[in-house]
DNA sequence: GCCATAACCTGGGGGC
DNA sequence: TGCCCCCAGGTTATGG
């Protein structure tokens, strides 16, 4: 599943092989790919036709593909399945290819929008004077982002009436958290998926701040050699971090740092994987 | 206004 | 072999 760290290997490998092209050709191969354009599929592609494909950007799982000539963007989420290939034109169409947009160029390449669950799209929007697709102006800062107010999400967090897990799933007051690095940094941090936020004092709110950057930035680390072909390297899996998760997905499997059974717990409609002994249950 | 929960979607995998 | 059901989970809509 596409997180932070996934999403930003895919924008660098936009940046190198997709910025500064020119589209000709816009193919909708599937509604619901574009369905957040809510103009529809051959609207979507006539607005592309002609433009040029200006530096991409992130702000948690978002991207975008700001057209250089125009105030506007082609936003991107991957959702929990999606894939943004660079391939040759001549390449056999993946199994569930949703878009595919050519360029002008003689490059040889396309880009391909490939989802199977679908959850994930394209759409065209105007940005604000600061960049930002206007649809996304709720979306909070991600943690890597030096511009992120780790004083303001912790005053977010000691205002809110809720548990800690659920407050960094929360895109409006952190982005790019999802379940897995949530469990990651929850598990380094030593804090319980339940403690409520308003227990959170300074201190804790920045040692846990500090473990999902490090875990971040070691996925990134990780992430960031794995593309270094005409593949923009998506898979969605985390790839080469998958084999150092410490939480996730490791049910019945011994605590990396006190040897206790790893415990998962179903959460929300997903799990949530920790030590129940490292990561006590809060009183009350 | 805040918070919790259901719904969206599809294919892999386990059980029978 | 094949059918059924569970599971994965980010975001949004809805309801309390």
């Amino acid at each position: 599943m596409p997180e932070l760290p996934e999403v930003e290997v895919v924008r660098r490998g936009l940046e190198s092989w997709v910025s500064g092209r020119v589209v000709t050709e816009v193919d909708v191969l599937h509604p619901r790919a574009v369905r957040r354009h809510v103009a529809g599929g051959p609207d979507f592609a006539a607005r592309l036709k002609g433009h040029r494909i200006g530096e991409a950007r992130r702000r948690g799982k978002y991207l975008w593909l700001p057209l250089a000539d125009s105030p506007s963007a082609i936003l991107a989420h991957l959702g929990m399945s999606g894939q943004l290939l660079v391939q040759p034109e001549d390449a056999a169409d993946e199994k569930h290819l949703r878009i595919r947009v050519r360029f002008e160029d003689d490059l040889g390449t396309e880009l391909r929008f490939v989802d199977q669950r679908t959850f994930g799209g394209l759409s065209l929007h105007g940005t604000t004077p600061d960049g930002l697709p206007d649809v996304i102006a709720h979306i909070a800062r991600d943690p890597l982002d030096p511009a992120f107010d780790d004083e303001a999400f912790h005053q977010g967090l000691r205002r809110s009436r809720t548990t800690i897990k659920r407050a960094l799933l929360n895109q409006s007051l952190i982005s790019g958290v999802g379940n897995i690095y949530a469990d990651e940094a929850l598990w380094r941090a030593k804090l319980h998926y339940e403690r409520p936020t308003a227990t959170f004092t300074r201190p804790r709110t920045t040692e846990l701040l500090g473990h999902i950057r490090d875990v971040m930035n070691a996925a990134l680390a990780v992430g960031g050699t794995s593309f270094d072909s005409l593949y923009v390297n998506v898979n969605g899996e985390s790839g080469y971090f998958e084999r150092s998760l410490d939480a996730y997905g490791r049910e019945g499997e011994p605590c990396r740092r006190c040897g206790t059974p790893m415990r998962r717990r179903p959460w929300m409609n997903r799990s949530s994987y920790f030590c129940p002994r490292c990561q006590r249950v809060p009183r009350g």
